[in-house]
DNA sequence: ATTGGCACTCAGAACCAATGAGTGCTAACT
DNA sequence: AGTTAGCACTCATTGGTTCTGAGTGCCAAT
């Protein structure tokens, strides 16, 4: 395949279109483009300047004589070379940081973003949950909720917080849970999550006769909130924003639905994407190679925690979705999100 | 008016049309009425008994000569004197033990609770946190996190963990820690949340200048956490759901998406709901005084902690929906969810 | 009370023509 | 070589007309 030079004109002209069809959803043809647009020749220029776009299958008409759409590599062009990030608008920026300045648990700070992303545009938004990676415990604590039932907590450096009521048949002594917990910090403090599995155990068998009984129901589920820890896992909110672009879909957005639901296969996409100069990253319609998902776009970014990425954040929508817009907006919230952690190390 | 006696084989044609028009979405006539259901009569017989039920309003011609359709009316005759309710097959009995039989905090049972239900009906599930009520603090618990943090918890009787990181700047002693734990235990715990606020404040005043710094910073939070807790709330799952049945709605679905989205008037929407005799409480179509709603029919239940009910759960979903499962769902999600909690008290 | 028969209605499908936005091409122009 | 006006052509959309069939309402007979 040619490399062939496509002069300056018609990337404007790709330019336009792409805008205008954001805007208007409607084909947009070479007489509008001249009117919204002041390119300085006349329509039949540009539909020259269009035969060429078509010939390198950046855009393509829905029927013959009707305007033009851009394609996926319409997009792709687009957003490579033509698009400058749009910056958000001072009320998003405040919105950003009343929403993320305030300092919460792991858990609350990404189920913020995730809605807060949402709001923003108007898309659907993910957050993956920063894996394993270097992560470690901080603290272990067991708090006496009755007679019955202790609550346990398992606190990392990534600035995770998990809980678990856990039930002790047949009670136990205060002191004892004391113990538990005193022998639980001893071994595991510090510890990266990656071994805390295995010096749980070693625990387990060290405890005396004595706690025996309050180990044997503590440690396993405390087993489970290591291993919750582990498991990759993406949040989604804003769910319902895909209803109201239902038109933006070629039939039913029921498999749209059903396949970003599908956390395997969403993680197995985003983690296949490679960021770049600008650490932002997208895939647009059939780049995504899931079936369900090619009539959709997705941007993410990084977030980092102690100067590497932990995991992505971005928003999923239609091709036909403002990527200047939306780009900026992942990337802020993407950056804010880094701060915000950043302070949780 | 007068009340008239409607016979019993007109009840069981508004029955059948009921039950077909939900399974086929299409308008039903007199002659696939007879094909499917075995009434013994001809269709003449039955289109006389539809004269009827239209007269009494319990089912409307969408256009002149063509099948009928429930009317509002016609699914409250329905589900009111018509319908028995759709017990559980054993597969979705033992997800719903499956899922709620664990015994966690409040936050995470709700959460589960609402993805469960909108799963086993496939509408948009919807639960209502307790309200204040006569919920007391069982415990205030402080950890520290690093030199500059701590994490504040909230635990009350009604199973609620609350926590937040309090950021300290400046950094505090441990013992001062220790000291504001046990004032606030000492001054709250057992004591009604209503009553918390102003005791909060009095352990603000009482507090003595070596531990005020720390106080001045963990007590608002506090507040908050309180606060949170008085709030009225409901969660929402599944509402990709209503996306899925998009067919069900007269123009968009934005509409009602915007309107159960609206904490507000949902709140209101279901505290107005008597339940009847059933423990269920249903509002079909107008007579949901919302307008973004009257194509919409709520369906919940009650349920209850130490006797009492203390909020409700339901599904709220098209008018043309599969009212009898429906109502054995949200029936059973709700006795689940009262023995749950029953072992939280 | 039930039924067969029959005329009647009307939404939706099928078909057709008119409309017009938009194209591709060519020949003239700069 | 790039630009432009002109023009023939295409085809989705629109609006109007007709056809069809499911389904009704009513009546006279059982």
């Amino acid at each position: 395949m040619i490399f062939r030079m496509i002069p300056d004109r018609p990337l404007e002209v790709l330019k336009a279109i792409v805008g205008d069809y954001i805007a208007s959803k409607e084909p947009v043809g070479s007489k509008s483009l001249v009117e919204r647009h002041s390119f300085g020749v006349s329509a039949a220029t540009i539909r020259n300047d269009m035969a060429i776009l078509e010939e390198e299958e950046l855009i393509v008409a829905p029927h013959t004589s009707s305007g033009r759409v851009p394609t996926d590599k319409g997009y792709r062009m687009f957003v490579d070379r033509l698009s400058e990030v749009k910056p958000l608008s001072s009320a998003e920026r405040a919105a950003i940081e009343g929403f993320l300045s305030k300092s919460s648990d792991l858990d609350e700070t990404l189920g913020h973003t995730a809605r807060l992303l949402s709001q923003l545009t108007n898309q659907v938004a993910l957050v993956q949950y920063p894996s394993l990676g270097r992560a470690s415990v901080r603290h272990i604590e067991l708090i006496s909720i009755d007679e019955q039932r202790v609550l346990l907590m398992l606190i990392t450096n990534s600035g995770r917080i998990q809980q678990h009521v856990v039930d002790i048949s047949g009670g136990y002594e205060l002191g004892d849970l004391e113990k538990l917990r005193n022998l639980l910090n001893e071994s595991l403090e510090g510890k990266p999550l990656a071994e805390a599995a295995a010096l749980v155990r070693v625990v387990g068998q060290k405890a005396t006769a004595r706690i025996k009984h309050l180990a044997d129901r503590v440690l396993p589920e405390l087993l489970l909130l290591v291993d919750a820890n582990s498991q990759e896992k993406i949040l989604l909110a804003g769910t319902s924003n895909l209803a109201r672009r239902g038109d933006d879909f070629p039939g039913s957005i029921s498999p749209v639905l059903e396949a970003i639901e599908e956390q395997v296969v969403l993680l197995k996409l985003i983690s296949e994407m490679q960021a770049d100069a600008n650490g932002v990253s997208l895939r647009i319609g059939r780049e995504n190679t899931v079936d369900a998902l090619l009539s959709t776009s997705i941007v993410v970014s990084g977030y980092e925690n102690q100067g590497s990425e932990i995991a992505k954040v971005g928003v999923i929508g239609p091709t036909r979705m403002d990527y200047s817009s939306n780009i900026g907006a992942v990337l802020a919230v993407a950056r804010y999100l880094t701060k915000s952690l950043g302070g949780s190390q």
